[in-house]
DNA sequence: TGTACATCAGTGAACGCGCGTTCACTGATGTAC
DNA sequence: TGTACATCAGTGAACGCGCGTTCACTGATGTAC
């Protein structure tokens, strides 16, 4: 059943955008191949056509993400806001959309050369988003370092947040408050 | 082969350990209950003896990796030593003994329950004593809410800094860096 | 204390399942004339 | 424009491997007498 190139094309970006959002729900581990396909409407044995591996296919899944996070960043107007949704009960439940940093970021040291890249470009075009931010009202010289410190701070509570959800839900909530109430102040917003 | 009580019962203890340093360098999909035992010095088929499954005994490796933790906190005097300890090349580089939140904490909400309790209850005592530690000197009433921060940018600063330690070590130095000079500020030490 | 025997920790082969990947085949596409 | 045929995207069965788990067996332990 040869189809035309263009429905081709469709069926690449559909199998990568399903990748790209069940990649980020449960883990590069998680997902198996089949999953996929299925999700983009298509049968397992024609994904090799589209892309030569599953690593292959994490490392295009994991920059797309990367790239969606980037545009949220260059859209969004106002620091505070962006803060409040990072930081969100609705971020925090809905991982499939967003922060790939905060889905796999402690699994990225143990996944192919491709993969660690695609993060590491992603990371790196973020956090000079992120500098770039914190400088447009005054500038201080340390943005870069306020940056980081921004970044990791809102990993590291989402992903402390979501680990806490289901046992310790009141834990879960009030981290998400302690780290946006806190970083209100490293931002200077 | 029966064996000692006595044996038995280290038996269990070596696997425990070897799981304890396995699962943090690896997380809970990178390790297979049969290398388990080879580190403990056992064969594959004994495994089922003293534990239930793989999930009942990555729970117990969180909780003892958690004790470690702990141990430390307890122990540790100056909190600025920490903090350097935390966000050190050394950490960065051998997770094996270090921080289970920045080892698998995305992955937890992944896990089964009984892994996220232990994980819920090992970072709730870590961050009372982190609390803690932040009123030795001067009570604010915010010390909590501080306490919640340092944790998140500490864990997401390791997390960042891992994931970038291969593709762009200078990043990844960058971002230890940092963390640890922006955290000066909010630990007040 | 010595002996006979039941217990049970550990061994290693085997089971069953899931997964990444391959491959022969199908039939629509698109090109050559 | 119409026709014949080569191409090739997609299908689904199959392969091979690894893994968690089970199980019959072994032989040292430790208990009952």
């Amino acid at each position: 059943m040869k189809v035309t190139k263009e429905k081709a094309a469709e069926h690449r970006a559909a199998i990568l955008k399903a990748a790209c959002r069940l990649f980020r729900e449960r883990g590069f581990d998680g997902v198996n191949v089949a999953e996929i396909m299925r999700e983009a409407g298509l049968t397992h044995g024609g994904f090799y056509g589209h892309f030569a591996s599953k690593d292959a296919l994490a490392a295009e899944a994991c920059g797309k993400a990367f790239e969606g996070s980037n545009e949220k960043l260059r859209n969004r107007p106002d620091l505070a806001t962006m803060l409040d949704a990072y930081l969100s009960v609705q971020h925090r439940d809905h991982p499939g959309n967003g922060c790939p940093m905060a889905s796999y970021g402690s699994a990225i040291a143990r996944q192919d050369d491709s993969v660690q890249r695609e993060f590491c470009d992603g990371m790196d075009e973020y956090l000079a988003g992120l500098t770039e931010r914190l400088g447009e009202n005054a500038v201080d010289g340390d943005e870069r370092d306020r940056a980081i410190l921004m970044l990791s701070a809102a990993v590291g509570g989402l992903v402390l947040s979501r680990a806490a959800a289901q046992s310790s839900p009141d834990v879960s909530a009030e981290i998400l408050q302690a780290v946006r109430d806190q970083l209100r102040v490293v931002a200077k917003v």
